[in-house]
DNA sequence: AGACTAAGTTCAAGCATTGAACGAATGAGG
DNA sequence: CCTCATTCGTTCAATGCTTGAACTTAGTCT
C-alpha cells in the first residue's frame, strides 16, 4: 500500500461519477460539475487524461445564449469496445457496444448447441467474435459470454439443456480463444442488466422475467444485478404454485415452470414455434389464447409470491414473454392484484420489455462497458 | 461542500474501519492496525478522539511475551448506549444494549395491546423506555422500536394485528414522550438483525424466519438487513404453496400462513398456548407432534421457494419456530432437500436461533448503535 | 466598441494518510 | 545489574487529492 492510495481511490471514484454522468448523457466540463457536485476545477482535472487517452472527445463549442460557449464531451467515436456473446440452445448471438450504449454491430445465427461439445460451440463464439470485431480497429476491452445456466466462480454449475457445458470455465476456454478478457454469467441476469445498462428503463429495482426453456428471472436489487452466493437466484421457474402438482425434472412438484414455460405454452396451443403460435393468437384462435391466458395465471401466481419476497416495484417482461405480452398481461395482472401485498396501497408495475431478442448480448456486452466505468482505472491499461 | 469534504469522509470511513472491529474484538493499536489495514501512525490518530470522547478506553498493559506491552483498547464502560423496544400484540419489551454488544437491562410485560390506542401504546412503551434508562447515566443514543408490521418511510402502513397503529408516525411520538431519537422497523427485520449485529450468527447471508400471529422473514443480503422498496420485503407468510388452496385474510389464497402459521398449529394441536403445545410434544402427543409436522412441510415448501430466489446458504428458524425447532426441523428439511435447486450442491443450513424472546428487542436496539459504529460523526454530537 | 455572461484554467491552501525515525516499556541473557 | 532484542506507540515531513477564488477566454447583447 503506498502512501496515496486513499488519495488515488478518491480520484477513481470522482472519475467513476464524471463516467456515469457521460453515460446518461454528454455534457459540458460545467454541465457534469454541476450533475456531480464536483468543482469545475475537478472536472478540468479529471477530464484531461480521459480527453488526452481518447476515452472523451471535446466536440465543437455549442452556440447557445449568453456567456462562453460550453464544449461539450462526449464518449470518443473511436473509443474502446466491448463484445457480448450469448450461447443458446438453438442459437449464438454476438454484438459489439461502446461506452456510450451505442451498437454497433449485431449478428445472431441459428444453430443446434444441444449435441456439440464445449470445444465446439466456442470456437463458434470465438468465430462470431472474430466477425464483428474485423471490422473496426477500435480498442476491444473484453467480452462477456451468456449463458442458459447457472454460473458461479466462472464455472457453469447447471444447464438443464446444454449438459456438455457443465464444468467447464468457459471464461478461460473463450479467452484463450479470442485474446479478450472473458466474464460468464447466466442469460437471464444479462438480459435483466441490458435494462439497467447503460440506459434505466424502469428508473428502479426491478426484476427481469424470461421463458426459452425454463423461466429465469434476473433480479435487480439497489441498482445491482442479484445473483445470490452461488448463482442461483431468481429461480422463478422453480417456484412452486401448487405443492402437489406436477411432477419437475429439478426433483420437485408444481413448479412455476411447468405451467408457464414456453414449451407447455406451445405444447397446449398445439404449435411447434414461437412464430407459429403468434400467428395463430393474431388470428384469435381460441387454443391459442386459452394456453396463453392459462400459462399468464400460473406465472402470475409465481410472480406475486416473488413480489412479496423482494418487494420491487417493477416487473418486466421479456424474450418470448414480451412477445406474447398483448395476451398474456391480463392473466399475470389479475394474479397480482389478488395475491401482491402491496398491491393495495402501491401498484406494482408490469412492463413488457422493449429490447427484443438481443437483450442478452447487449447485457453480456454492458458487462464489460460498465466494468470499464466503474473501475475507470481499466481504462488506461 | 467544505473545500475538504472528501477527506473528512476517508476518516469517517476508517473511523468506521476500526469501530467494527472493535465490536469483533478489542485490541491494542498495533493489533487494528493489522486487522483493519491501516498504519500504526493513522491509529494513534484516529483513536485519540474516541478516547478523548469517552467511547473508548485504555486498558492496563497486558503482560504478554516479549517487547514493549501493549495497552488493548475496548469500548468505554461508562460510554453511550442505546435502547430497543417492542409492541406485539401480547406484549411490550425492551432493552438496552451497549456499543460493545452487552447487554445491560432487559424488561418483558405481558399486556394486550389490541385494543389500546396509538399513545396509549406510546406510553408504556416510554414508561418502560425510562425505567431502564433511569438506572444508569449513560448517554443514550436513542431508541429502536419494533412493530408487527409493515415500516415504511417511518409510517406504519399494515398491521394486521394491531389496527390502531396503522398510518402512525411512531417514531415521531415516541419521540416526544422520550426525548430520544427514534428509528422504527418492522419485527422480522430486527429479529434478523440481532442475527448479524453485533455478532453475526452465520458468518454469511441468511433469511430468518419467525412465527407469530403471522409468518415473517427478515433477510440479510450481502450483509444488510434488504426491506424492499416499501418495507414488504420477505413476506413469506403470503407465498403461494397451493394456488387453489385455503382463502387468506389478505385477499390470496394457499398462503404459507394458512398452513404454518402459530394459530394453525396450535388449533390443529388443540392447544391453547405456545407452552402447552410445547409440553405435550415434550410428552409425545400424537395430534400436536402431527400439527408441528404438517406445519413444517408447509414451511418447507414455502422456504424452498424462498431459498430458490434469494439463494443464500443460511436459514434461521426464530420465534416460535425456534421454541417448536426440534420436532419441526425434519419436515422442513425434507421438504427443502426435495425442492431447493441449489439443494444438489451445496446444501442450505437450517439453523435454530439461539436468541430467544429476546432477538427483536435486540436488533431494534442495534439498529441504534450499528447506526451509530457506521455514521461515527453520531458519536461526537 | 464596450458591457455582460458563462465556461474553463490556474494556483495556493488545506488535510488525512503514510513510512521512517524515534521513544517507551518489557523480557532474555550474561 | 546491565545490555540487547523486541514490540508498542508517537512524531514528523512528504504526498497528492480537491477546492474556492481569481483569472482568462469566448461568445452575446446593446
Amino acid at each position: 500500500m503506498t502512501s496515496v492510495d486513499h488519495l488515488r481511490q478518491v480520484r477513481l471514484g470522482n472519475l467513476r461519477t464524471v463516467l456515469l454522468a457521460l453515460v446518461d448523457r454528454p455534457g459540458s466540463r460545467a454541465d457534469l460539475a454541476a450533475r456531480t457536485g464536483l468543482t469545475k476545477a475537478t472536472l478540468t482535472n479529471l477530464t484531461e487524461p480521459l480527453l488526452a487517452g481518447g476515452i472523451l472527445v471535446e466536440e465543437p463549442a455549442t452556440l447557445a445564449g449568453m456567456g462562453r460557449p460550453s464544449k461539450p464531451l462526449r464518449f470518443h467515436p473511436g473509443g474502446p469496445i466491448a463484445v457480448g456473446a450469448e450461447i443458446n440452445v438453438s442459437h449464438l448471438a454476438v454484438e459489439t457496444l461502446g461506452l456510450d450504449g451505442e451498437t454497433l454491430e449485431r449478428r445472431l445465427v441459428p444453430a443446434d448447441m444441444r449435441r456439440a461439445t464445449a470445444d465446439e460451440v466456442l470456437d463458434q463464439v470465438a468465430a462470431l467474435i472474430r466477425e464483428v470485431t474485423a471490422t473496426t480497429d477500435r480498442k476491444v476491452l473484453g467480452a462477456g459470454l451468456a449463458v442458459p445456466g447457472v454460473v458461479h466462480d466462472g464455472v457453469v454449475i447447471r444447464t438443464p439443456n446444454l449438459p456438455e457445458l457443465v464444468g467447464v470455465r468457459l471464461a478461460d476456454g473463450l479467452g484463450r480463444k479470442t485474446g479478450l478478457d472473458v466474464q460468464v454469467d447466466n442469460e437471464a441476469n444479462l438480459a435483466a442488466l441490458a435494462h439497467l445498462w447503460p440506459r434505466h428503463l424502469a428508473g428502479e429495482d426491478f426484476v427481469h422475467v424470461t421463458a426459452d426453456v425454463g423461466i429465469g428471472a434476473g433480479v435487480v436489487l439497489n441498482g445491482e444485478v442479484y445473483r445470490g452466493v452461488s448463482g442461483f437466484a431468481g429461480e422463478l421457474g422453480h417456484v412452486v404454485i401448487e405443492r402437489d402438482g406436477i411432477r419437475c425434472t429439478c426433483g420437485s412438484r408444481g413448479c412455476v415452470e411447468r405451467y408457464a414455460g414456453l414449451d407447455v405454452i406451445l405444447r397446449e396451443a398445439g404449435r411447434r414455434r414461437l412464430d407459429s403460435l403468434r400467428r395463430a393468437l393474431a388470428a384469435g384462435d381460441a387454443k391459442a389464447l386459452d394456453a396463453v391466458r392459462k400459462a399468464g395465471e400460473a406465472l402470475g401466481v409465481g410472480i406475486a409470491t416473488l413480489t412479496n419476497l423482494f418487494d420491487v416495484p417493477t416487473v418486466v417482461l421479456g424474450g418470448s414473454y414480451a412477445v406474447l405480452y398483448d395476451h398474456l398481461h391480463e392473466a399475470v395482472r389479475s394474479e397480482m392484484d389478488g395475491r401482491v401485498l402491496a398491491g393495495g396501497e402501491r401498484h406494482t408495475r408490469l412492463l413488457a420489455s422493449p429490447l427484443g431478442e438481443f437483450a442478452v448480448v447487449r447485457g453480456a456486452a454492458g458487462l464489460v462497458t460498465r466494468r470499464a466505468v466503474q473501475q475507470p482505472e481499466r481504462l488506461f491499461a
